[in-house]
DNA sequence: ATTAGCACTCAAGCAAGGAGAGTGCTAACA
DNA sequence: TGTTAGCACTCTCCTTGCTTGAGTGCTAAT
């Protein structure tokens, strides 16, 4: 059931040709590009043979073929060889990157967008939940009269703030020990797993400070139940306008609401991770929505938690660029997270 | 030049029916869904005065009119009354903003979300400049054992903050010296008007604690530099790909493009701003790249300077409703802006 | 001033025909 | 036995011409 080499060259030209093109290949256009010794009506019949074990697809009589996508993935198992950003691109996105090691929103924003620059493919990063990430440290900060700033800062060294009103007869020190209170409480649990249950013990604690007690608290749960479950960042989505098989109005809108629309796109996406470039094509995809459209996505850890980056476009992909990008990207980011975090 | 009652009310039908079907209005229909007291006949003699004066034209000879950018102005000049939010909606739009007065990125984020889902077209927040805003306070805060936060605060409330290493040897009075010293410098400077030079004098001040304060000075001007000019938040673009007259892929593209590419609708909005309701309809559009575009706007003061927010949809526009939504929302940002700084 | 009637115009939709690309099959060839 | 040239066949796409229907402008009557 396997090919032998010359089957192997004719399934990659008509791949590289459709992707390229988007239209079917005939027997005359592999030969006259790929210079094989052979004559057309040899690939004819190599094609027919193709088609029979199902790597190739006629869309009529009178066309030429077009791979499957058991042909792609044939291909994505068995041939390709991926194709790597050039040492500049990498270079330049370190570059944009180099500045913002601190600003992780800023570094998602960039990376989304090198991967959809440089692919032509609408990217996705998946930025594991906030919640997941551990309490380290809670401070109280006077900002003016009467106000304050609680400050949260988790394991990762994400920041989260809230400002409060205070009385203006709390003192400093007030505030310094109401923080240690916290602190003591809570360091070490999971944000998702701080209940109210705790932050009722700590009001307990101290019934004559309760008014500031009772705001901090407020503030802190607020801080909490709004902090951001797992995001999507979608970047460069417009990108698949250009493919020619979303040429129907209907299908591209589709698509685009999938990628636009907060939290579509993460339904659809598989739970599975693993840490090496995982590729799913067309059919091969759980959800109906994106049974035309194929995945091309690696994790990255983050801490003790996985996040994802990703490509997604039209079953004619360019795997062998989408998957080298990705897997180059991945690194960088594992890369400056380790930096981040030292 | 002006018109009478009767060409008054066969424009409006004209515009109401071009509005909702995006078809030529024939003179048949304008008689059927009117029910005027006069004959299909007199009704297109009075098209024919109104296409001689500009208010209506012809896509061709045997189709109906339909009205010109000129029509659609002088409904909106002279006979438009708008048509506010219901008051379900309204109320709406306060309960999805209430939690969230204090993170001004998601209150941006559901009012532009607002717009769009009520009007049905892309709406459009200018945020402005974080740099135009005083420096109000700074803190070093220790964090941890070898690090400290810095926290920069501005008159509108806005918190920035940025992680820095510092020697163990920093005990936390020295960083609440250090902060009293920035603060002396800068206090109520405009953070666009922060120089080097400014920091560089306080540089000089402490030569004996020189390592930290290069450490936060660093940080300082990293936090100002990358403080984000204007914003531009943009919601609901896919809203244009329901409208008939993008049904060519191009035009399509170009406008989504353009909705977008950071930045580039920026490039596309006049600069004044009124507080109240502007329109500007195709041609009337400054740029090129949106002369088939209209624009429905208003500004908003936040504090000493101003925002914008609007919508941008086909000429063909529901301007009644694009303009009570925009003047609605518009009053309730200001009111919860008022709520925020107090 | 209004209206009915009618000839005229034009876009859109449909069918028929030709061109072109590409196939599968057959028969000849190494 | 594998390869190749040749040829008839198929199917899409494009063009052309025709028909249909909506809507107009003009004229003559009210």
């Amino acid at each position: 059931m396997s090919l032998d080499e010359r089957q192997r060259r004719i399934l990659e030209s008509i791949i590289k040709d459709y992707v390229a093109t988007a239209e079917p290949v005939g027997s005359r256009s592999v030969v006259r590009k790929h210079a094989l010794n052979i004559s057309a009506a040899t690939v004819r019949n190599e094609m027919a043979d193709l088609e029979e074990m199902g790597y190739l697809e006629q869309p009529h009589t009178s066309a030429g073929r077009i791979p499957s996508e058991k042909g792609f993935r044939y291909y994505v198992d068995c041939m390709m060889e991926n194709e790597n950003p050039t040492d500049e691109q990498i270079e330049l996105l370190h570059q944009v990157l180099e500045d913002r090691v601190q600003e992780w929103n800023d570094v998602v924003q960039g990376v989304g967008h090198f991967l959809s620059q440089v692919t032509n493919y609408a990217s996705f990063i998946i930025v594991p939940s906030v919640k997941l990430s551990q309490f380290q440290n809670l401070q109280l900060i006077p900002i003016q009269e009467g106000q304050a700033l609680v400050l949260l800062i988790t394991d990762v060294g994400l920041i989260m703030h809230r400002k409060i009103n205070i009385p203006k007869s709390i003192m400093p020190d007030d505030l310094q020990f109401i923080s240690a209170l916290f602190n003591r409480v809570l360091r070490g649990k999971r944000l998702k797993e701080i209940k109210r249950s705790d932050l009722m013990t700590l009001r307990d604690e101290l019934k004559n400070r309760r008014h500031i007690i009772d705001k901090a608290l407020e503030a802190v749960d607020n801080l909490l139940s709004n902090s951001s479950d797992e995001r999507v960042v979608i970047s460069g989505a417009l990108n698949i306008i250009k493919e020619p098989e979303f040429k129907d109005l209907d299908k591209l809108r589709r698509i685009l609401t999938l990628l636009e629309e907060d939290g579509q796109l993460r339904e659809v996406l598989p739970d599975h991770i693993s840490d090496t470039v995982d590729i799913l094509i067309g059919q091969e995809n759980r959800s109906e929505d994106i049974r035309e459209m194929s995945l091309v996505m690696a994790g990255y850890k983050t801490g003790s938690e996985m996040g994802k980056i990703g490509l997604i476009g039209p079953v004619r992909m360019e795997y062998w660029k989408a998957a080298g990008t990705v897997e180059s990207v991945r690194q960088v980011i594992e890369e400056i997270l380790r930096k981040r975090n030292s």
